[in-house]
DNA sequence: TATGAATGAGTATTCATTCAT
DNA sequence: TATGAATGAATACTCATTCAT
């Protein structure tokens, strides 16, 4: 999986056979397929994998958002969603981008759907300061912003993005997402 | 390109061979490349045909955005968004999903190009009506948001989606965008 | 033919494809074809005619060269022999070299068949003059060493060659052979 | 390489197709890429070999002449030769006419360049004894010659050569070389 | 007579997967 | 359990040739 992960961002899918791969392990081929049925196996493997080290990195901190007052909550989730983002990211943009969803990878679990549950989780405790009644839609609309905002920014201007530029996507973020939730 | 875009859809990417290619268009693989010099091309050709089209679609009711006071303008933004990614649902999904974006595939134009210079375009001109100084951030927000928004909920929860559904989706990232640019 | 000889010297045969020749000649595949049965024939006629520039360019002298005493009759030959392959000796060695012998190609007329009847009719004349009984061999000796000579030098070193070079090569060809005659 | 080699003798370069190729050697075409990383490497590998086989047959004989005296050691040289191309007549010329001489194939070694370093080393050892000056070109003339005039014979003419008419050949292309150099 | 779009068999090469050792 | 040689179906692409216009 480490050697799957290193080619996927040095050199791309496309250098990503069993065999480059073994080699970069330092193993037969053979081995690989004593532990992964496939090669797609593999590769969602390093998927789920990636995810979970995301999922280390911002759990406890998405925890601490929970009993967060809205504006300093949402904060927060974006915040953390900036990170997430930065755990690997041009392993997440190959990832995204040079994988064709095919097969197996279709429905690859993402960070997503945790962070979605936990967002939800949060909206329904604190409904009585929110300005929204449908929490599966409010949901939807603030982890899909707060997503597609970050990785945009982490994965296709990185080079535009100091820290400051940071800092205002942050900002920018927290103000769409509490002007949307407290109206 | 119809033949491609066909097998995309109903066979998937990995299924789009160019011998495959030139069956179901009822041709020969040669004259595949006398029209196209490489897969590549041909792939980004069904792309740019499919962007094409949606900007087709859209064009008319964006230009008609434009002069629109900032609610009915911004709610005439999404659900032009919406209908764009209408236009042929599963070769969009396909398209974003399935085709590596290796080579010429990296950078191929999309719709959103267009919809973003738009956009910034109008909140320049209503620059007094809003709560916004540095108009290309607030662009990069509204665009991004509006786009996955509309994106994921056509093509990930088309099933979910009611017509009166999707007028709730319209509302809620109108009210998104809205909120964050008054404010 | 003479697209095609363009072709051989200038972008190699790997590059003359019928597509191609048309292309430069100004004409179509289809006109190609009713001029030639094949390409393998269109490459026969281009090898035909180079031969026969060579012939026409060296006949006269030659023919000279049969009232000429040995020794000079030999270093006219040598000499004839060098012009021959200066003709167009690029085209010369793609002929010679990257031309696949195959099929009609096989037995392709060279230019070598009709010097060597000269140069056996040479030596019958002046059979008194000489130490050869053999004239059939003496005849393939003469010719395929002379052939040689002037092929390996003209096309293979040509850079090491100046006109002083040539000279030499001339003067040890004759000697060479007229030792051999003279004995 | 043996199947390769076999192909081009039985059924010209044409044929040889990589698929053929594996097939008649008993393989895959895969396991045809684990050992050749191309076919123009394949075939230059054919060719090495040949080449090999050829101076195994005659390098001892090349020796022994080194310390005759001339016109032995050219009877010698020239008998060489014609054992040299006696080993595998058809593979060399299949070699010497149907492969074209594009990529890597341009350049590929023979074994004229070593008979060539060997002749003029000889030369140079028996300087006093002859009567040219040029020691180059002498070499030059003396391997071009006995090269041409042994390939032409075995190649060419193997139907009309007895060994007999063998032996003449020999006699003639010494008397043809002791000619020049004592001359 | 000229055209050139259409053809499709054929090519070299790749790579996920297997299995005897 | 590990190995890695062997596999062969599959791929993108070429090009001599044809034939309806």
């Amino acid at each position: 999986m480490e050697a799957t992960a290193r080619i996927l961002v040095r050199e791309g899918f496309d250098k990503a056979s069993t065999n480059r791969i073994a080699e970069v392990a330092g193993v037969s081929v053979g081995s690989l397929y004593q532990y992964f049925p496939s090669k797609e196996a593999l590769v969602v493997a390093v998927i789920d994998r990636h995810n979970q080290e995301i999922v280390q990195v911002v759990r406890d901190e998405l925890a601490e958002a929970m009993s967060l007052p809205v504006q300093k909550a949402v904060r927060k989730m974006v915040a953390v969603a900036v990170k997430a983002h930065r755990v690997n990211p041009t392993l997440h943009r190959v990832l995204a981008e040079q994988i064709p969803r095919v097969g197996k990878l279709e429905d690859v679990e993402t960070f997503n759907r945790e962070y979605y549950a936990l967002f939800k989780n949060y909206l329904d405790k604190h409904r009585d300061e929110l300005r929204v009644d449908d929490l599966e839609l409010a949901s939807f609309v603030c982890v899909t912003s707060i997503e597609a905002l970050t990785h945009n920014a982490v994965l296709h201007h990185s080079k535009t993005l100091s820290s400051g530029a940071m800092e205002s996507l942050i900002e920018a973020g927290t103000r769409l997402v509490v002007g949307y939730l407290k109206g």
